[in-house]
DNA sequence: TCCTTATTGATAAATTTTACTATTAGCAAT
DNA sequence: ATTGCTAATAGTAAAATTTATCAATAAGGA
């Protein structure tokens, strides 16, 4: 009866994600686990990053300039990219994004299921550089 | 001494992605210009639609499960994208965005430059189709 | 332990985007 | 108009990212 099976790929893939802070492109998954597991494979990690998304268990990001990165963190939270370097932060301080969504949904018809925010910028230590 | 040209392409393409709602892909806008004027080449799409967000002519959005769109719309509004049928969607109603800017740039000392925000949901047809 | 089948690894292929280069054409100066 | 400079283009190849395919493996219920 049951249908999703439990298998160590799985649990690395979602660990190394959840105990992430730094938003890895399913490449940069790969790349963290090929040494704990040898074997690994590119595409389980893209099949497994895919699947936990849709059940909610990850976010998905995608970003400009960049591969979709994926977020163990389910707080509600935004994102800021530098355009310069690339360096993707998080950003709390977030004030019911719920009511947002409910919002949106009774204006429009749509069932909203999330919504996903990237500003834009450029970091302190870019600004620092000059130009 | 001037450095960029005004072609026959660039108007073509600009006036297509500011004429249309639809909020296109580079290819949409390809195949919606490749009548008009026969031997336009796909990279040029590209190369000025990158160049023309970089310009702040018109805004680049990046969308899961899809390519790149283009929005020659400049007013800020948000998107809405049905993970169904991938109905794309604008949301106006969208109040004080430009403080949202500056107080995160006092937060954190990025220079905040834009930002883009996405709904995830399903649409009123979908709905109704079930399921 | 056996059986069913979800999952994987390996690879190919599809998709999306950028890079390269000879040629064309915009435009400023003659 | 004509010339000269070079940004921009068309055409093509290639890079980058992601998904599909499929035989072999392994999870987990009987």
């Amino acid at each position: 009866m049951l249908k999703e099976r439990t298998t160590k790929q799985k649990m690395l893939i979602l660990s190394t994600v959840c105990a992430s802070k730094a938003h890895p492109t399913a490449e940069q998954v790969y790349d963290m686990l090929k040494n704990e597991m040898p074997g690994l494979s590119l595409g389980t990690v893209y099949r497994n990053l895919n699947r936990m998304a849709e059940l909610g268990q990850i976010r998905r990001l995608s970003v400009t300039n960049s591969p979709d990165r994926f977020d163990g963190d389910l707080r509600p939270h935004h994102h800021i990219c530098c355009s310069a370097c690339g360096d993707f932060s998080d950003y709390f301080n977030v004030s019911d994004e719920s009511a947002i969504d409910a919002q949106i949904s009774i204006q429009t018809g749509f069932e909203i299921q999330r919504h996903e925010t990237v500003f834009y910028g450029i970091c302190p230590k870019c600004r620092a550089c000059k130009q």
